[in-house]
RNA sequence: GCCCCUGUGGCCAAGUUGGUAAGGCAGCGGACUUUUAAUCCGACGAUCGCCGGUUCGAGUCCGGCCGGGGGCACCA
């Protein structure tokens, strides 16, 4: 067994070598020499030549390795693909024109146990690469690419938010009353308090409570975690941008959020122009503005609203294939329909606008339209981005609401809100006209990386444990 | 939770109307000083997800269970 250093001394990446050598002439040897590390991906064994190729984090190169100048040129012919090694040596192109750094020394960092997978057809079974995203990660450059662009996209959003004096935030994740969205929380408990806790299913009460407490524009990155399904586009932990902006209007975050996301695209892609589903999309702003009831009118032929009869609209919501329940609402009823008639058919993006507030319960009453909300949702490729709102600043109003959501919940909708009292107490001090935003984070990235499963932006997606 | 599809050696992957498990990669042994998924030769490696059933005979058919994918439902 040979012994494994600590640390290695590397002084170039293998992608500033392929960056500063692009016009090397075949069969020249410089005198530049080199220390890299990373993985042995393949390998190409000649007798008394071999041939190897090293990958780190920023690409690829070839290893040249004469037997007469290769230390231990056995051994080295020897190593498994999947070990790391360093190498020094020069920097050179083959007579094929093929550059490579000569393997003047080498020493082996880690040894891999197990044999990686066929170095052509990668992995094909997608159990395999969700639970062994190490592997799948060397692999299968797509994932790499598409977990990098991840990272990006949230740095450049931070940016993005930050040029724009937003600051960022953190706030409870384990909350004693789960609140902020329609959704079924996890349960859990702390032992030296004796309290049940709750995973956040959005961090929205908490930052508006920030907002009232003085920070103008706020914003928080974080996993939210939702007991539901999984699916294509869901996971139970996400990520979840919400941000809020003292004095705006949903009109000012519509502008906000058409402008990240392009300024996203040209960024990341250089153009505003992505394909999703083998199909082009535009996401250069301005996005169409279009409220509920004319998408629900355009899709429909049915010219409805929040005072049609509720017959008419039950039989809409029938022919649209709604299961309609005795609880629903006209403004439900006009959510439902949306939902199953127009939602998975808008395809470029669209600001759907002016929600019922009896589905709102957070977002602020339309300044002319009543009974409606000043709250919309961004649809882009058929699937919702974000949701955002004027935010409920009247506490009288959203106490009201909240017990409207409690007698939901005691009707037994697992997923309706409870009262929050310390925060009603908090709006009581009075929050400032805001508009408010929540961006499924999981999904902007889907949409960049033009990728239809959430699974393919999660690097470790939630499955059933493996039995060992 | 419901429906459909799927599960073959470490990885990829054939397997037709049920007849007793191709091939490739990796690993092992050998040849080879400019390869590019190197090539060539050799030996090895599989209770065909698990349990049960039908049959003279099951990877192939049937039932149940487990894992995974897709769709529906729910949500972002």
């Amino acid at each position: 067994m040979t012994s494994i250093p600590y640390r290695y001394d590397r002084d170039h990446s293998v992608g500033q070598i392929v960056e500063a050598n692009s016009d090397l002439e075949p069969g020249t040897e410089t005198d530049q020499v080199v220390s890299i590390a990373g993985r042995l991906m393949l390998r190409r064994v000649q007798g008394k030549l071999a041939f190897g190729t090293l990958q780190d984090s920023s690409g690829r190169v070839q290893l040249f390795a004469p037997s007469k100048t290769t230390p231990d040129f056995d051994r080295f012919c020897a190593l498994n693909l999947g070990d790391w090694i360093g190498v020094k040596g020069i920097i050179m192109a083959t007579r094929r024109g093929e550059l490579s750094v000569r393997v003047d020394e080498w020493v082996v960092l880690a040894e891999t146990q197990r044999p990686f997978p066929d170095k052509w057809h990668g992995i094909s079974d997608v159990d395999t690469r969700y639970r062994q995203r190490y592997v799948d990660l060397w692999v299968t450059p797509e994932a790499r690419r598409t977990f990098l662009l991840r990272s990006k996209a949230v740095s450049l959003t931070r940016r993005f938010l930050e040029d724009r004096d937003f600051i960022e935030v953190e706030t409870p994740m384990l909350q004693p009353l789960p609140g902020g969205a329609l959704a079924k929380p996890f349960e859990t408990h702390h032992n030296a308090l004796d309290i049940d806790l709750y995973l956040r299913i959005a961090p929205e009460l908490y930052l508006k409570r920030l907002t009232i407490g003085g920070f103008e524009r706020v914003f928080e990155i974080g996993r939210v975690f939702r007991n539901e399904g999984v699916s294509t586009r869901h996971n139970p932990e996400f990520t979840m941008l919400e941000l809020y902006q003292a004095y705006a209007d949903f009109g000012d975050i519509m502008e906000l959020v058409e402008t990240l996301v392009e300024y996203l695209a040209r960024e990341l892609l250089g153009t505003t122009i992505v394909e999703f589903g083998g199909r082009e999309l535009d996401l250069a702003a301005p996005w169409r503005r279009a409220t509920l009831d004319e998408l629900i009118a355009q899709h429909t032929g049915e010219h409805v609203h929040l005072e049609t009869p509720i017959d008419e609209l039950r039989t809409l919501a029938e022919r649209v294939g709604v299961d309609i329940k005795a609880s629903y609402g006209p403004g439900k009823l006009l959510l439902e329909i949306y939902e199953a008639a127009v939602e998975a058919n808008v395809w470029e993006p669209t600001f759907v606008t002016d929600y019922p507030s009896e589905v709102s319960p957070l977002s602020r009453e339309h300044r002319d339209r009543p009974g409606y909300t000043e709250r919309f949702e961004a649809i882009v490729a058929g699937r919702e981005l974000c949701n955002a709102f004027s935010e409920l600043n009247d506490p009288t109003e959203q106490r009201s609401r909240f017990e409207d959501q409690a007698g939901l919940r005691d009707a037994g909708d697992e997923e309706a809100m409870v009262v929050d009292e310390d925060y009603l107490r908090a709006l009581d001090f009075g929050l400032p006209p805001t508009g408010g935003l929540g961006i499924g984070i999981d999904r902007l990235v889907m949409l960049l990386a033009g990728v239809e499963s959430i699974r393919d932006v999660v690097l470790f997606p939630t499955l059933r444990p493996e039995t060992f």
